[in-house]
DNA sequence: GGGTGGGATTGAAATGTTTCAACTATCCTG
DNA sequence: CAGGATAGTTGAAACATTTCAATCCCACCC
């Protein structure tokens, strides 16, 4: 700005001027300046504004899987959101390991981000409640925590989890599998919880719904329930599956197709987020439905408001899943 | 720091040598700031570290396409890179449209970032060219400039392709569709070029080789190939499909079997990066592979060379991509 | 007791912005 | 023509850190 200024023959704050407050310079003057920027190939330095402002112009979003497209999607809610903020989104992947996630928050507040908007490894890990307690506006995504003190954005899992098996009761199923895990995972716990509901309300019996506990939420673990859904003895196999998420569900119907089994005939499945991949599966996968942009940009929002707004009240934003029913129950079971 | 070094009975100089050499500061003294860094929740500001140093301790790459996992697993190797030579990655995303490229680099540039990483839209973009002759580190990944001037990274397309189409003449097929486009991608380009290339080398007719175009390389694009594929007459319709990539591949795929047809009897479909998905198709997707993670760990190892070492000279580093076949391409075609 | 060496600590400058009170020049009004 | 309003411009302070030359203090040696 220095070099502009000068090259310019103004002083420091006109340069400023021209850039913050571009009505109050005189026309003549705001073209010298911008001529002399662009001739010098000026360009701000963020990190001083920074200094300056004490805050800098962005968001975060710790995401815990990468690999699950789910997550993406949730990403590009919560970007379109901060776009319109005009601030940048810094998106960070902890892999579900949580040092890597305590280290992605120590850089965060390092930087001096306005707001963070996190799916955590562990809701109510200790590193969470020093953010709250430093006051640095946060969002839970996806995720609820016990503690509160904070926004969190997320859709009724335990309503999903009734959703996805009243719908395979209705098509006729009466020994149905859950296959999730692992159990200190939220969602898990509520969406078997739902389904228990349900399963519960129809008078069917407690053991034909069989729980095919699985290490983590992927397309390997899916395929790996699928062989131990197999080894089952033919009395006790269940008619139909109702997975943790989609990607539990790819695998699983993978499995299922390489065995020879129909799918729905021999083994109906539905997953859970409708990621685009579930749509274009073999078999397009019935799936519950969770608004992913919405709960971005609904989360973006509420970290914003509570960054700007003073009269700011933590809210726990909840949606309502849908189901979405493709070939993978498609038929009645007679 | 100010606050911690009142807190500590020191002065400023003391509290930034135990933050950056806890060697020349005597054990009592180094334990005091500590305790009172802890005690007054310190925490570095890293805008004014950075506006100090000149420099941000930060990567960055901009990718293509967040929807697509194949970035996801560059990215992923780009930051374990990152994380070695402990610098930060901000992971932005085009979306494959140049305006939200040029603002996001324009963002970057602001930062002050150490390197940029990027899969551009259009390698030629003037917005790229700048970028180098401002002496910014910077490497394409994934893609080829005619420009030269600054690193690359990627497969050699043109082998790959051939390894695809060799592979389907060795399975028996004698008519062939190339999926992809559309042709302003450099990549789509040089498969299809390999593509010819065997082809013609095994002496095949040419109009055996059926270019399908796509407008994008999405699964919504493949599915549409797919009906145009299947709206072909009987005596010109393709016994096996190369597909672009292997978004396109599991569209093609999907579209195949809802219209009945029997993979890979009927038509069998070789994919290109060879995602995590593929593998998990109900019917396993042949693909030729590109080292994903080494693509990205070798582009953050030649922008830390530019950004470090003087004698730094570009380099254009192409990988062997390789055949991995799986069920749909299975059988030998009598 | 004076001098030396070295470990520990300090003070000040520098980094690139933004903000705001103060200043100047110009024009208008009575 | 004095006085005041207005538009445009300026200068200095502040932001939180790092670096480095300078200083201080102490132990040790002759």
């Amino acid at each position: 700005m220095k070099d502009v200024a000068a090259a310019a023959g103004v002083s420091l704050g006109t340069v400023s001027n021209v850039l913050n407050r571009p009505a109050v310079v005189s026309a003549a003057t705001r073209e010298r300046v911008e001529r002399a920027m662009a001739e010098l190939g000026f360009v701000r330095n963020e990190s001083a504004r920074q200094l300056r402002a004490g805050t800098s112009r962005a968001l975060a979003y710790v995401m815990l899987d990468g690999g699950n497209p789910f997550f993406h999607d949730v990403a590009e809610g919560i970007e379109t959101a901060a776009e319109d903020a005009d601030l940048s989104l810094f998106v960070c992947n902890s892999s579900g390991r949580t040092e890597r996630e305590a280290k992605h928050l120590d850089r965060l507040l390092q930087q001096r981000v306005q707001g963070i908007l996190i799916t955590p490894v562990d809701p109510d890990a200790p590193h969470l409640a020093d953010l709250a307690q430093r006051g640095l506006p946060f969002v839970m995504v996806d995720r609820f925590s016990r503690a509160g003190g904070h926004c969190s954005v997320a859709v009724d899992d335990v309503l999903g989890g009734r959703i996805a098996v009243e719908h395979l009761i209705d098509r006729g199923h009466r020994r149905v599998a859950f296959v999730g895990g692992p159990a200190s995972i939220g969602q898990v716990r509520e969406r078997l919880q739902g389904a228990r509901a349900v399963w519960a309300e129809f008078g069917m019996p407690e053991e034909d719904l069989i729980h095919l506990p699985t290490e983590a939420l992927t397309v390997n673990e899916g395929r790996s329930a699928g062989e131990r859904l197999a080894g089952l003895p033919s009395r006790r196999r269940p008619t139909a599956a109702f997975c943790a998420n989609d990607l539990l569900a790819l695998g699983l119907l993978q499995h299922a197709v390489t065995a020879g089994l129909r799918v729905p005939d021999d083994l109906a499945i539905v997953g859970f987020d409708d990621i685009d991949f579930a749509a274009a599966a073999a078999v397009p996968l019935t799936s519950v439905r969770q608004p992913r942009q919405e709960l971005g940009r609904t989360a973006a929002r509420l970290v914003l408001d509570e960054a700007t707004n003073p009269g700011h009240v933590h809210e726990q934003a909840t949606f309502v899943p849908a189901l979405v029913a493709r070939a993978s129950t498609g038929t009645v079971r007679r």
